[in-house]
DNA sequence: ACTACAGTTGAACAACTGTTCAACTGTAGT
DNA sequence: ACTACAGTTGAACAGTTGTTCAACTGTAGT
């Protein structure tokens, strides 16, 4: 939402290093970058996606399992379950009346091992 | 928010692979692991203080620097770095009248690197 | 054709989140 | 003691997000 310019209108402050400043702003990842960035992570930062994941990580599993797994309904399982789709988090095959869901490379699971290991300390 | 029981409440399903869905639930995590996982992608989940950890990534920076930075007020950058700081993914030192933010360890940029590598697929 | 059920979807609602604003604290300089 | 300014904080507001609800689609079985 907030884009930073090259003179940057909303600080009020006057003792500013600006060497320092100018110095990272050309190290600053592209604007896009952070957004894309902080939009995956928004992916994970949910407790309910990420039991989702969890649930589907022993293996693919159907809608209405996951649901039953995570004491939810159908529909809210549903609704993450979209959004996992939107992100290419998760892959689906229809089988019959079911639809299975898996996930969809190992990328997923390395970062959340990571960050696993960093918040146990 | 939700919590998954041994006979869930919610799930409206009929054709439910119970021996599956038996399976997988020993094999989750613990709930409170669940959450402090979605918990810490939740503060990176944010384009604002992705920003600000991308800014001090480069070496420490007082809070004004940041804002005039990010073309932000001091105080919502304050805020965010209040946020941070809690999580204990910023550490802070007072000198003077300004007060230097830095990157606690490695480990955040670590996953945040992995995630830029999934995203650039 | 009809019924049953897995799954999806959009609207509505409640809860949450980030920024703004104004008031405040604390340090430095005079 | 006073002024100036970096930084923090709480309340308020607007925008966003997740779940619920009801209606819907599509497939399987009879």
């Amino acid at each position: 939402m907030k884009v930073y310019e090259k003179n940057p209108p909303a600080c009020e402050c006057e003792e500013v290093h600006a060497d320092i400043v100018e110095k990272r702003r050309d190290e600053m990842p592209d604007q896009s970058t952070l957004y894309d960035l902080s939009d995956f992570f928004k992916i994970l930062g949910d407790s309910t996606r990420m039991s989702i994941l969890y649930a589907i990580d022993g293996g693919s599993m159907c809608v209405c399992d996951i649901a039953a797994l995570l004491g939810m309904t159908k529909s809210a399982v549903s609704h993450q379950l979209k959004i996992l789709r939107q992100s290419d988090l998760v892959t689906y095959r229809k089988t019959g009346k079911n639809v299975f869901y898996a996930l969809a490379d190992d990328h997923v699971r390395d970062i959340i091992e990571k960050a696993l290991e960093h918040i146990k300390e």
